[in-house]
DNA sequence: TGTGCTCATGATATCGTGCACATGGGAACC
DNA sequence: GGTTCCCATGTGCACGATATCATGAGCACA
C-alpha cells in the first residue's frame, strides 16, 4: 500500500527521497537501501531505482542522513594558516586518506592566535565532526576544556606535546631545534645564531618557539652563548623576516659564522638578502632551515634545512582517525605516533673546518 | 504546561536543545529564541537559559537547525589545489567576508582534473550549499547541469568566462597574455617565447592557457613567430617547470631574448636557473611571470610580474555572495565583476633599446 | 468597560533521512 | 507437510532543531 499522501510539496524545491520513492514504485527506506546497501535490495528493484534517482538528478541531503545515524561524515582541521604550503599539505594528505570513506574536511584556520583557535573550535563543534585535528601544543584552557567535552576523537598534529591531549600525530619541534644546533656545533662553528619570531599578543608560533627553545638549549649544553638567536617580527614568517633579520644581525659583533632559521621561509630570505648583500653563503655564513619547502633546493646556494613529510603526516593522520573511528568503540588508547625527520645535506653548509 | 514526557535519552549523548529547556524551566522555541534573537526575550528569561546553556556546554547542532531552517550556512569552494598560494589567499579572503555573517567554507580542490572537479562538486551538493564558488572557465558538462540544477547561486572565480554559468568575479586571463606580450613588444624584444604547461588527460590549467593564448595571439597579431612558445610538463607548475622549461629553450636556435612565464613558480624557476647556467637576467633573458607571489620579489633580480589582488578577489566573492543570499530573491541579475591586473615592474626585465 | 494592540512564550507540525522492527513469501530442512 | 529461516521490502518513529500559529497577560485608548 503507498504512503498515505501529503500535502503537496513546494514545486522548486530540490528532489528528496521521498519523490524517488514514490517515482520508483517503492518505499523510502529501498531508496535508502539501494544507496547504502545495495547488495540487500534485488536487482530489478535497484534499477528502477537507480533510473528515479538519474531521472530526478536526486542528491542525498547528508545533514538529515547524519540526523537520525548520528553520523555527520565531517572531521574538523584547525590549522593556524592555509597559505603556508607545509599545512596546505597536510590538509591534501588528510583528505587523500579520508575521501574513500567517504569523510569530509571543514577546515578553519587561526592565523596563530589562541583566541581565534577557540572561536573556530566553537562554531566546528556545531557541525558535530566525528574528529578534531588541530596543530598541537597550546590551546586556550576553555579551548581544552570543548575538546574534552566534544567526547570525540581529538588528535594533535605537527608537535609531539608533552601532554597530549588525546592523540597525537607529528615530531619533536624541541629536537628538531637541537638536531640543528648539534649539526652545526659538530661542524665547528664558533658563532652561531638563530633567527625565529616573538610572541605579539595571543599570535604566537608556539612551534617555532618549541624549536628555538631545543636550539637554545643545545647551545647552552655545549657551553656556547645565546646572544645571537634573534627573536623578530611575528608569525606567519615569510622571505622579509628573513631578509629583515639577517640585515639585523649582520651589524652584530661578532657577526654569526652559522645561523638556524625557524623555517625555510625564513631561511630562504636570508639566503636571498646575502645575495644582495655580498655576504657568501656558505663561506661566508652558514644556513640551516627548517621545512624543507619547495623553493628550498632550488635557491642557490639550495638550503641545508630538516625535512618532515606533511603529506605523509596528513595521511597518516587520516589512517589513525579511520582506524579510531572504525573501531568498536574500545581500544581508545592515546595513539603518539612520530613520524620523525632527517636533516637534508644541501650547499647552505660550509664543511666541517676541523 | 510542561511538554509531554519522552523516553529517557542516551546518557553519554551531547546535550540538546530539550535538556537546556528543562533545566531552565522553559520551552524548547524559547531556548532557540534566545540564541537566535535574543532581544524578543526578556531578561530574566533570557539569563536563565543562558545559565542553563553555559552550565550544560550546549553547542547548538546546526545540522538539525538547518533541516528546519532551509539554511545550511555552508558555502561550496573548490579550487584546483590548496597548495598554490594566490588560491589558498582567495580563501583566506572568503573567509574574511564571510565569517561575519556566520558562513561557513566547504573546501575542495581538484588537482586541475575536470572529472574530479564535477566529483567533488556532487559530493558538496550532498551538503546543501547556500551557493558555490568555482574557478571559472571550463567545466565537465554535467557539472555545468548540476550546477544549474542547484538552483543556488554559482560565482566563477578568477577567470572571467566567455559565457559564465551565473555569476563571475575575476579578471581576463586571455587579456593578461595579451598584456604580457605587448608589454615585451613595446621594449623592443625580437624573440619572444613562453613556457606553460601542456594539457595530460583530463587535467589542463585552463586559467593559464587562456594566457598562454593570449599571449600568442598578440604575438600574432604584431607579426611575430610563436615557435619559442613552449608546453611542457603538466599543471600545477613550479619551480622545476621553469627550470626544466628554460634548459629546452636556451637549446633552441635563436634563444629567446625575453620569455613570458605562465605562473611566476615557473618565472622563479626561470631565474634561478639561468643564475646557475650563468645567463644574465635581464641582460641575456628578460622574464615576465604571472600572478606576483610573495618569492617573486624577493629572488635577484626581482621579477617583473602580472600581478592580480586574490585576497581581495576573495573578499569581492563573499561581499557579491552576501548581497546574493540576503536578497529577496529577486534582482538575480547575473554579476560579472572584473577586479584587473597590472604590471609590476621590477628588474627582471631590460630598460627598452629604442 | 470593552476593544485592540503588543509582547513574551508555548504547542504543534514539519524538515529529510536512517534505525529498529514488522511482514510476507518462498526455500530449506527434518 | 509443518517448522524454521532468510530475504526483500515496508511501517513508524526518532534525530534536534525551526516555522508558524496560538495564547494569555498587560496596557492604551476612547
Amino acid at each position: 500500500m503507498p504512503e498515505k499522501p501529503r500535502r503537496r510539496p513546494h514545486p522548486s524545491r530540490l528532489p528528496t527521497i521521498r519523490d524517488v520513492s514514490r517515482l520508483a514504485g517503492v518505499s523510502r527506506m529501498t531508496v535508502s537501501r539501494v544507496i547504502r546497501e545495495p547488495d540487500r535490495v534485488s536487482p530489478d528493484t535497484r534499477n528502477r531505482v537507480n533510473r528515479a534517482i538519474a531521472d530526478l538528478g536526486y542528491v542525498p541531503d547528508r545533514a538529515a542522513g547524519s540526523l537520525g545515524s548520528r553520523r555527520t561524515g565531517f572531521i574538523a582541521l584547525i590549522l593556524p594558516t592555509l597559505t603556508n604550503a607545509n599545512f596546505a599539505a597536510v590538509a591534501h594528505g588528510l583528505t587523500e586518506a579520508l575521501r574513500p570513506a567517504d569523510f569530509d574536511l571543514l577546515i578553519a584556520y587561526t592565523d596563530y592566535s589562541l583566541a581565534e583557535e577557540e572561536r573556530q573550535l566553537r562554531n566546528l563543534l556545531a557541525r558535530r565532526p566525528e574528529a578534531i585535528v588541530l596543530t598541537g601544543g597550546v590551546h586556550a584552557r576553555t579551548a581544552s576544556r570543548l575538546l574534552l567535552a566534544a567526547g570525540i576523537p581529538v588528535i594533535e598534529l605537527a608537535d609531539l606535546p608533552r601532554q597530549p591531549i588525546e592523540h597525537a600525530v607529528g615530531f619533536s619541534n624541541y629536537q628538531a631545534g637541537r638536531t640543528a644546533a648539534r649539526y652545526l656545533l659538530e661542524r665547528g662553528f664558533s658563532k652561531i645564531g638563530a633567527v625565529a619570531s616573538a610572541p605579539e599578543g595571543d599570535v604566537i608560533d608556539h612551534r617555532g618557539e618549541e624549536r628555538i627553545r631545543g636550539f637554545e638549549d643545545e647551545l647552552r649544553l655545549a657551553g656556547r652563548p645565546t646572544d645571537l638567536v634573534l627573536r623578530h617580527g611575528h608569525a606567519p614568517v615569510s622571505y622579509d623576516h628573513g631578509a629583515a633579520a639577517i640585515r639585523i644581525l649582520m651589524e652584530r659583533d661578532p657577526r654569526p659564522d652559522a645561523l638556524f632559521a625557524v623555517s625555510d621561509l625564513s631561511a630562504v630570505g636570508v639566503v636571498l638578502e646575502c645575495q644582495r648583500l655580498g655576504v657568501k653563503v656558505p663561506q661566508d655564513l652558514s644556513i640551516v632551515g627548517f621545512g624543507d619547502f619547495e623553493i628550498s633546493a632550488d635557491i642557490n646556494p639550495p638550503l641545508t634545512t630538516i625535512h618532515v613529510d606533511f603529506r605523509a603526516l596528513g595521511r597518516t593522520t587520516g589512517a589513525v582517525l579511520l582506524e579510531l573511528l572504525s573501531g568498536t568503540g574500545r581500544d581508545d588508547a592515546p595513539r603518539i605516533i612520530d613520524v620523525g625527520l632527517h636533516i637534508v645535506e644541501r650547499a647552505s653548509v660550509r664543511a666541517a673546518t676541523c
